[in-house]
DNA sequence: ATATCGATTATCT
DNA sequence: GATAATCGATATG
């Protein structure tokens, strides 16, 4: 798979009814869909490479857990809103919510593969694009994504994902993965051994590769 | 090449 | 006070 194509306007916004439903579900049919912030006439794009379901309050590594709070409260509203929380003190991750309002959900967007904007993401990261293996440190992690792209809670949490009006949606753009690998979700303590991480084992954007 | 560790803050015990 | 859905820098083989 090469470094992608994005003409602006390829895509429609994909709908409410796709997130309707349960996380695993979505996490593996939002592999190969594409991330897209368009704002004040810059375009940001990224295929969706790898992902992490998180189910609701029955899933011991979801912030759901606990219950609705005010940090957790977009997972518990309605399908295909940005959820967006602060990690480690350093970085921002983006999920979006899964399940009809009133039940929990959501998926974590782990990588991305750079579409359009290359220029402005590195930017964004602070990174010098020497060689074609530096793409990898724009968006090969949740955190490194989030940056790439200037999502941050305070700007980004519970954004409309399929209103284009909002600048930061998911298209579909007629991409469909060869194949899908599960593993085990990355950095978590409870439920570790469950296969809720997805990747497209193709792509070397996944994170976590050798670089 | 792998291993360890610090940064820095929201949330919970 | 501890922990966390991470990353990048540094140390060491």
């Amino acid at each position: 798979m090469k470094p992608g194509h994005f003409p602006e306007g390829t895509g429609g916004a994909v709908g409410r009814d796709f997130f309707a439903r349960d996380p695993r579900r979505v996490a593996r049919e939002l592999l190969g869909k594409v991330l897209v912030r368009r704002e004040g006439g810059e375009l940001l794009a990224g295929r969706i490479v790898e992902v992490e379901a998180y189910l609701g309050t029955g899933d011991p590594a979801a912030h759901a857990a606990a219950g609705p709070t005010p940090r957790n409260s977009v997972i518990f509203g309605p399908p295909g809103h940005a959820y967006v929380y602060f990690i480690y003190g350093n970085h921002y991750c983006l999920n979006v919510s899964c399940q009809p309002g009133g039940t929990a959900g959501c998926v974590l967007i782990r990588a991305l593969e750079p579409l359009a904007g290359v220029q402005a993401m590195a930017r964004a990261r602070g990174v010098a694009l020497k060689g074609l293996r530096d793409l990898r440190k724009l968006t090969s992690g949740p955190g490194r994504l989030a940056e790439a792209f200037g999502i941050t809670r305070p700007r980004d949490n519970g954004k409309d994902l399929t209103n284009r009006a909002a600048g930061l949606w998911i298209a579909d753009d007629g991409f469909r993965p060869r194949r899908i690998h599960t593993t085990p979700r990355i950095g978590i303590r409870k439920a570790a051994e469950r296969q809720l991480r997805y990747i497209l084992p193709d792509n070397s954007f996944v994170s976590g590769k050798k670089l």
